[in-house]
DNA sequence: GTCTATACGGTGATAGAC
DNA sequence: GTCTATCACCGTATAGAC
């Protein structure tokens, strides 16, 4: 794959996740990206929605690659998730609040806008979910009860990476990160 | 209060509700809410930052009524919060979800952006956690961890919000709700 | 208070040269 | 593959009449 084509994904990454669909612009992504603005419709012939899907895509990808890493690093399912919590707590700190999930603000933007995009959405939440599921059956929860879980887990993730954002604390994370380990312990 | 400048409110609300910030137009809120479009100076100097901060507050105001009406039905906070949330999963399932909350895209689009917007949001949160805050107290539960809980209910209802909405489906937000009995029982 | 008209920048997208 | 020029459109915001 191209270096251009790949360098423009991952700008649109971080843009979109700070920024959101509508409030991130395609020469925004050229400029940032320095890339040739030519290519951009050369690589992805139907415009915004193409790229905006497929860097959610990735994102998921990425995301899940993290969290499974993360996750490997200690033995019980409460320390795990726990810990990448607090990971996550710090991201966002260090950032200024700015950062966050690329999905989150994406997902609620397009939910019935783009299906395009919105499939994207959910297959990366898909992936995400799937992560930590693994992590939970592994630890000898069963099926039915590693699904829920796992859903819930990303469920007040992506709640507290709002409120942090909001409050400009990373408070709320960390107290996610709290309540998880207790809830999977 | 003027008629008008109410109606400009309400609408938009409804529309930050499932566009977001960077996706609701100022022609598109006069149009809908059948106001005249030369009052929408008139009454917001400051235009679209302005608008878009007061809906957030209003709407954090009626959000924080409607939880307390909501909680006031149920005796134990445990099953007075599920069905809380319980009521939320259907709105959005209603809506075709196409709504949620009016704050969680707001908060992430503008939490680096807009100074005002961002202050509005964390304001309208700060009334949701109060509202959860008050029945938890009432309930028995010591003020710090009563303060704890508001903020992971609020995070958990916005994360299976969000959920939901991608996966057009009301399943996260009813599971939500179910662990939330668990967790406050 | 409300209307119409308009300024002006930025948007996504396309065409055609190279 | 990449560049430049250009398109039509929509965004916010303002001016001035009534």
């Amino acid at each position: 794959m191209s270096n251009a084509r790949e360098q423009i994904l991952q700008t649109t990454c971080t843009l979109l996740e700070k920024q959101g669909y509508h409030g991130t612009g395609l020469n925004e992504i050229v400029k940032e990206s320095h890339a040739p603005k030519g290519s951009l419709y050369y690589y992805f012939p139907d415009g915004k929605e193409q790229i905006t899907a497929e860097a959610v895509l990735q994102s998921g990808k990425d995301t899940a690659e993290r969290i499974r890493m993360g996750l490997s690093e200690s033995g019980s399912a409460s320390k795990a998730v726990s810990d990448f919590v607090l990971k996550v707590a710090d991201h966002v700190e260090l950032s200024g609040f700015a950062a966050g999930s690329p999905l989150t603000t994406v997902a609620m933007e397009t939910a019935t806008q783009s299906e395009r995009i919105n499939l994207a959405c959910r297959e990366a939440y898909g992936m995400l979910q799937s992560a930590f599921n693994e992590k939970l059956l592994e630890c000898g929860f069963a099926k039915a009860k590693a699904d829920e879980l796992a859903t819930f887990v990303v469920a007040s993730i992506e709640g507290g990476i709002i409120l942090s954002r909001t409050s400009h604390t990373a408070n709320p994370l960390r107290l996610v990160a709290k309540q998880l380990k207790v809830l999977l312990s």
